[in-house]
DNA sequence: CTGAAAGCGCTTACAG
DNA sequence: CTGAAAGCGCTTACAG
């Protein structure tokens, strides 16, 4: 491997006007660049970006942690985040906690020990001191949570207004009695969409009733479980509203197998619009949100802080739902 | 951000010995050692992993360049991968090629730049000359894909007898004419797969028809488009592989939707045994692969490698497939 | 058992 | 326009 200092040998020039070749430096005499340049192609020379970096006091890499790849949703946000880092000079690290089996803590170490520069956290269930705390010792960016008194920029759906959109459909449809299932991990995002589907219920002249939301693990088993408990207790359960489509997919399943025993077909709206919602059978209705774009912004948002350009006063940014109305 | 250096100083010792304690050198004296620790966790030191990468002369990185984690079959892999890699002293980047849009040569760059150390390629459609070039310069590991003169380590499923496993099952039901619908790309795993199809039937006593296999790109409409280009060419088309899942869920979706016209409904097997094998209606018969086990033995292989461990004398690593008969 | 010194491969303020 | 020198924060062969 050759380095900057046979280059110059090579050249006859000092490391300094390699360096400042490589780093396009204008002040370089056009001559002596061509010489460094030809030199460079010569050897096949390519810089050390660890000594680089070193040097700069900057990795030039971010971390995104998601929960799991098993998702979609997250596949899909991670793509988003993939495209934006690309030309970008960065590079990124996408790690997974698979809902808390290997920590988070393991991500945060990278910053600790000048691995990477910022983190993405998506969809994180971190509370929001240690967030606070996180987010004064090194640049992060919130991805599908947000909290209104805290001073990080996020990007996400309006949840509340989403899920809103979601019960107000069903509503309307003539369904009275809306369950709701999510997955077992709190977050900002879910509080969100709660307080939406309460509104819109509430605005229905409905009382809430606290045995229509159902947490379950985001396996076929408890999904179907959970359904069973809450048609168990609510009698004429008419809609339902998951908070993905994977947990949407289970229940579909679950209807068809017969494991879940309903009245009637619910109504069914799920959350996330990935692929999945248009291939099953029946198809999903869902609320669709943009991944790809979920990802892109919150890149695009943590290389903008770490480029030091000035943020924007409002620290929340929401992107656009689209409730897509198929067959259930 | 404190350094050795100023622990040294507070310690009363050289940088040399507070390293030898970071790096758990047995030759210091305990109660050194403890002293070393003692400011250690006052500072709350954390040494700074570049600069002693550089020093190293390893960034204990690697990369793992995969198709598209739009498909939960890689999606899968990834997993396996994150897993492996945790605990190891190590850390993944995970890159994708979304089929060439972006480049493998960005990936290619971070071990050229010492930015990472070895490289996992999960059906790449590299040539065999560059692979053999790239795994002249850097550590390399195949996943999903091998060549038999090709001295790289690799693991996948035995394609070929999978192939042969889905197209005997479909010939056992009686079927005859069964059609294969694949991606675009080429690659070796679909070459062992499409072999073993034709040895299924070759046995079978038919004669391999050329216009049964048809590539399609990994969306809905091109593979509607597909599947009726086979029907029209093949009156009484009975059977069908699919190459993934994703595509057997189109397939499906065409079916249902009255997009794709078939005399009956056809015998049909995907590859890959992914959760959206079990969700469809009707469920896929799958020749399920071991996604998580081909991610975490490709890290482990490499990991085998850059530690200079002895290498297994036959490179190729077959893990097992397992034939899951549902509903299609 | 420990320290002084060199060096990993870059960049940059400073001087000329 | 360019070079000598220092330094980013570690580790390690060498000497004692």
């Amino acid at each position: 491997m050759s380095s900057v200092k046979e280059v110059a040998k090579r050249a006859g020039v000092s490391s300094a006007t390699v360096s400042r070749v490589l780093n396009n430096d204008p002040a370089v005499k056009p001559e002596t660049r061509n010489k460094v340049l030809h030199i460079i192609r010569e050897l096949n020379y390519k810089p050390n970006l660890m000594a680089k970096n070193l040097r700069k006091q900057s990795s030039k890499t971010i971390v995104m942690v998601l929960p799991t790849m098993a998702n979609p949703f997250f596949a899909g946000i991670a793509r988003g985040a993939q495209a934006a880092i690309s030309e970008s000079g960065y590079n990124v690290i996408i790690g997974t906690t698979e809902f808390d089996k290997l920590q988070l803590g393991t991500y945060i170490n990278l910053l600790n020990t000048n691995l990477a520069d910022g983190l993405i956290l998506v969809s994180s269930n971190m509370s929001k001191e240690a967030l606070l705390k996180l987010s004064k010792q090194h640049p992060v960016v919130l991805c599908n949570e947000y909290y209104d008194d805290l001073d990080i920029q996020s990007v996400s759906i309006d949840n509340r207004q989403a899920a809103y959109d979601a019960a107000r459909e069903l509503l309307a449809r003539g369904y009275r009695n809306i369950g709701f299932v999510t997955g077992t991990r709190e977050s900002s995002s879910l509080l969100g969409r709660m307080s939406g589907y309460r509104q819109a219920l509430q605005e229905a002249g409905m009382a809430f009733n606290e045995h229509l939301v159902v947490k379950a693990k985001s396996n076929y088993e408890q999904v179907v479980e959970a359904v069973n408990s809450i048609a168990e207790k609510e009698k004429s359960l008419e809609g339902l509203i998951a908070n993905s489509d994977m947990l949407a997919s289970y229940i579909l399943k679950g209807i068809k197998e017969g494991d879940i025993r309903l009245p009637g077909r619910p109504g069914l709206i799920s959350f996330d619009g990935t692929f999945l919602s248009e291939v099953m059978n029946p198809a999903l209705t869902t609320v669709a949100q943009p991944m790809y774009d979920l990802g892109y912004a919150s890149v695009g948002l943590l290389l903008q802080k770490l480029r030091n350009r000035p943020e924007t006063a409002d620290k929340r940014h929401f992107l656009p739902h689209r409730l897509i109305v198929r067959e259930t």
